[in-house]
RNA sequence: GCACCCGUAGCUCAGCUGGAUAGAGUGUCGGCCUCCGAAGCCGAAGGUCGCGCGUUCGAAUCGCGCCGGGUGCGCCA
């Protein structure tokens, strides 16, 4: 039971037993300053005024009535009918004993559900650009962090494998020299540029491209061969930056779009059937009138083209009817990004309508803001172009190894390696993972590679600390109690009694960086703690029980950076 | 024209279902390595929370209207 739960079942239980009817929450909340306690209650001053009596006078009533005893050693009324609560060092202590000896820091989920988790999601015509961070990075450390609550989830990779850029492609492709064409592949990303630039600039070409394009999904021998070839050498290049990354994503979550072209004619079929349909200029559409605007006008969802293809509404939809009934998803969370709005929304709502998702599963876009440059318009390189993930990657890496060389000069090459493999992509991945989902974001190779502030480094530094300590601690009594004398061990042991708050906050908002807060809180609170309490020189049992709060630190840390995706190490 | 997202310190961002004196990081300035790792710690300066009106005992947070930025809007995905 956490500390937060803790409280609103006590406070709840008093208001009540004040008089106070039970559907006025008791608003637990850690408080924002040292003097105010370590949590308030604010539910009082509400109930008041439904009430129409004095918050303070009411306050003072449900005081009578709250057994806190226990836990608390001071519960006062404040300003106009906050009640502040102190909690009890001995408590806290045990508390914190308890977590350390328990086999999880939390408690798992008591209701677990089937989630399918939908991101990463990358266009196999190209390579991985830094465009795909978000998507891969937050959507693995929210499946990681449900996956450690106890559910079961399904980690889906709808790539981009079908369409009409591979005719372009496969026009390109073969119009190359056998013998170059696999050292062609091994850059993807200039490969699908030169077949841009032909096709925007020589017809003939283009009228190629189109044509393999017909070829392709009229199921032709050679254009299935070559276009395999293409989605062989993608696959390879994103397995990886995922492997780089320390991403889950394996070739077992690859769901492509194209393994749902067999269901479309069905999807439109149903939507017929249910008369959700209309033909307009010669398309088959879904008009909604919950997508109507002031002007009337209703945004039309196009599923069927004129010339009797298919779009990717259609195929949207087809992922949605699979996930529902052989998935069995009751939640599906989507991690893309927030110009894809309109157009999922439209997919959900349809998709609840034609009845290819129950009416109870919930169906999230988690949206994330486009990628700015410097000046905060949409991000381009100099020559216009995109950074490549595996760029991004290598760069941090080789930044992390000069730093480590110069910080430790004398640990052994592979193992500075080691490192900077560890500290760079954690940085990278930190840096977006910290950032609140929905607005915008400025690429910046600085901020993305920093080390110093609030860094990934400083969360891994703040753990090859404690795994310093316990090198030189030659003796460890395990047993030992914990005791907090010190405010900086109140607090640290508060804080990390807070851990299974952050971790269900990230399951429910889908938000990785309410864990990025909450760990590097808790990193402040241990080199606070650090600095002002010495551990191996304090006596027997103090110093016992200041490395149990090291070792109970160290353990959230480590977990809590495994949910996000982010290795830790000894030293560095 | 319509729709969605965003405007918080010089810069990059937190701010949980409205709560007390709006917080970090970075940058600037000043301290701290004979002392468990200075990728660190302690302190200072720095903000009309885009603007206005409203709801409320109380608004960065909720509602409405503006202004500014971004994105999307029928046969690409």
């Amino acid at each position: 039971m956490t500390i937060s739960k803790l409280l609103d079942q006590r406070l709840s239980r008093a208001m009540q037993a004040a008089g106070i009817a039970d559907t006025f929450p008791a608003v637990i909340k850690p408080s924002g300053r040292p003097e105010f306690g370590d949590y308030q209650a604010n539910g009082i001053m509400a109930a008041a005024k439904a009430v129409k009596t004095n918050p303070r006078e009411l306050a003072t009533r449900v005081l009578e009535q709250l057994e806190l005893d226990d836990v608390a050693d001071k519960v006062e009324i404040a300003g106009p009918g906050f009640i502040n609560i102190h909690l009890k060092n001995s408590w806290l202590a045990r508390q914190a004993k308890a977590l350390l000896t328990a086999d999880s820091l939390l408690e798992k989920t008591a209701s677990p559900e089937t989630i399918v988790i939908d991101y990463s999601g990358p266009n196999l015509a190209k390579e991985m650009h830094v465009g795909h961070l978000r998507s891969t990075i937050i959507g693995d450390a929210v499946a990681r962090t449900l996956d450690y609550l106890g559910h079961t989830v399904i980690r889906q990779n709808h790539v981009g494998d079908w369409g009409t850029q591979f005719g372009m492609l496969i026009a390109h492709l073969i119009e190359q020299p056998d013998h170059e064409r696999d050292v062609q592949l091994a850059d993807l990303e200039t490969f699908y540029r030169q077949a841009k630039i032909r096709f925007d600039e020589d017809e003939a070409f283009a009228e190629r491209a189109r044509h393999f394009v017909v070829k392709l999904q009229a199921g032709d021998p050679e254009c299935l061969q070559h276009w395999q070839q293409f989605i062989a050498v993608s696959l390879q290049h994103c397995e990886e930056v995922y492997n780089k990354l320390n991403v889950l994503l394996t070739r077992a979550d690859v769901k492509p779009e194209s393994a749902y072209n067999k269901d479309l004619p069905g999807i439109i079929s149903t939507l017929d059937a249910r008369g959700l349909l209309t033909r307009d200029e010669g398309a088959l559409c879904v008009f909604l009138e919950e997508f109507k605007g002031k002007d009337g006008n209703i945004v039309p969802a196009i599923v069927q083209k004129s010339d009797g293809g298919y779009l990717y509404a259609t195929t949207d939809l087809a992922a949605l009817q699979y996930r529902q009934q052989v998935l069995q998803a009751s939640r599906i969370l989507y991690f893309v990004d927030a110009r894809q709005s309109l157009h999922l929304n439209q997919v959900f709502s349809i998709a609840k309508k034609a009845g290819f998702v129950k009416p109870s599963t919930s169906l999230e876009h988690m949206a994330f803001g486009t990628m700015m440059g410097k000046d905060g318009k949409p991000f381009k390189t100099r020559e216009g172009g995109t950074v490549k993930l595996v760029d991004l990657l290598g760069e941090a890496e080789q930044r992390a190894f000069q730093l480590v060389t110069r910080k430790n000069p004398e640990l052994d090459e592979t193992e500075r390696q080691h490192i900077a493999h560890i500290v760079g992509i954690g940085a990278v991945k930190y840096a977006d993972l910290s950032k609140n989902r929905t607005s915008d974001y400025i690429f910046n190779w600085d901020t993305m590679l920093s080390f110093e502030g609030n860094t990934a480094p400083y969360l891994q530094y703040a753990y090859a600390r404690i795994s310093s300590i316990f090198r030189k601690a030659e003796v460890v009594d395990t047993q030992a109690d914990i005791q907090l004398h010190q405010a900086a061990e109140h607090q640290l042991a508060l804080k990390l009694l807070q851990f299974s708050d952050a971790v269900h906050s990230v399951a429910s908002e889908g938000s990785p960086n309410l864990l990025c807060n909450y760990l590097f809180e808790l990193s402040g609170n241990f080199m606070t703690f650090y600095e002002a309490c010495p551990i191996l020189k304090a006596d027997d049992a103090v110093r016992d029980s200041r490395l149990q709060l090291a070792q109970l630190t160290a353990n959230t840390l480590k977990t809590g950076l495994e949910l996000l995706g982010i290795d830790v190490m000894e030293r560095m």
